[in-house]
DNA sequence: TAATTGTAATAGTTGAGATAGTACAAGTAT
DNA sequence: ATACTTGTACTATCTCAACTATTACAATTA
């Protein structure tokens, strides 16, 4: 896996690293079980602290993405979110709200947005949808 | 206009200032001229430090959203965002992908998202859609 | 057994965010 | 004209997250 670390940006480096990992892990490049470089490799690589690479690493185990083993390495897990509908939709829809209002002072049109949504949600390696049960 | 602070964000008390000005612009609760409170009012009110709303104007007066006059006041702006349409579309599409990931990783259905995208869609009052040309 | 791995802990640096206070120039109200 | 209000500018100080540097430890691997 090919990390880069864009020190312009105002995003700390260690939710950079778990920027990339969860989005390789949504565009299926990414499976369980697959192994992460290690925090020193990693760190050497970038030329940034192993710390840094250890709170990412730490971040991505709370967040579930990942599991690791001392001694062994660090590994993504099999996904398993336990948070309530409720709190996810929440979460997702507040974050959906932000980025629409950026887009409405950036002037984009609705249907611009609309196929940009459309086309970014292709990218993603989503399980099959549900029985589609016709409510 | 109402205000909220949470401090438990680990959002920046300014920009969440610039977050709620931009958004009631959105839903159309602002609009052009209308007179936003006084840096010293609003920060009277808030109990936060004059300083702290005075960046916040300063930015939205330096992404476009407001205007400033000294001894006058801040008053909502004229719409004009002068990205080429490749930067917008770059930062809008940058930033869907990031929802989507996290929605992934909530393991969303794709379909529960695209019905959250469209209702927040609603929400707000984008110009009305362009000649409908059919290409 | 020796090397590798993630983790933990301490110490130090840097920069953003926020507070506190003062001063100034431009608009408003009288 | 005068007094007040307004946004801005500036300096100083404080706090905290992010990052670096270094060492040590326990679990796994070879």
């Amino acid at each position: 896996m090919q990390f880069t670390i864009d020190n312009a940006s105002n995003r700390p480096v260690y939710q950079q690293i778990v920027d990339q990992v969860k989005r390789d892990v949504a565009l299926g490049r990414l499976v369980r079980d697959d192994k992460l470089p290690t925090v020193r490799r990693l760190a050497a690589q970038l030329v940034i602290n192993p710390n840094t690479i250890a709170k990412a690493y730490r971040q991505m185990e709370q967040e579930g993405i990942i599991t690791t083993k001392p001694g062994a390495g660090a590994f993504i897990a099999l996904l398993d979110s336990n948070l309530s509908e409720i709190v996810r939709a929440r979460i997702i829809c507040e974050r959906l709200e932000m980025v629409i209002v950026e887009a409405f002072h950036l002037q984009v049109q609705k249907e611009s947005l609309r196929e940009w949504f459309e086309k970014a949600l292709e990218k993603f390696k989503f399980s099959p949808e549900k029985g589609l049960k016709n409510e």
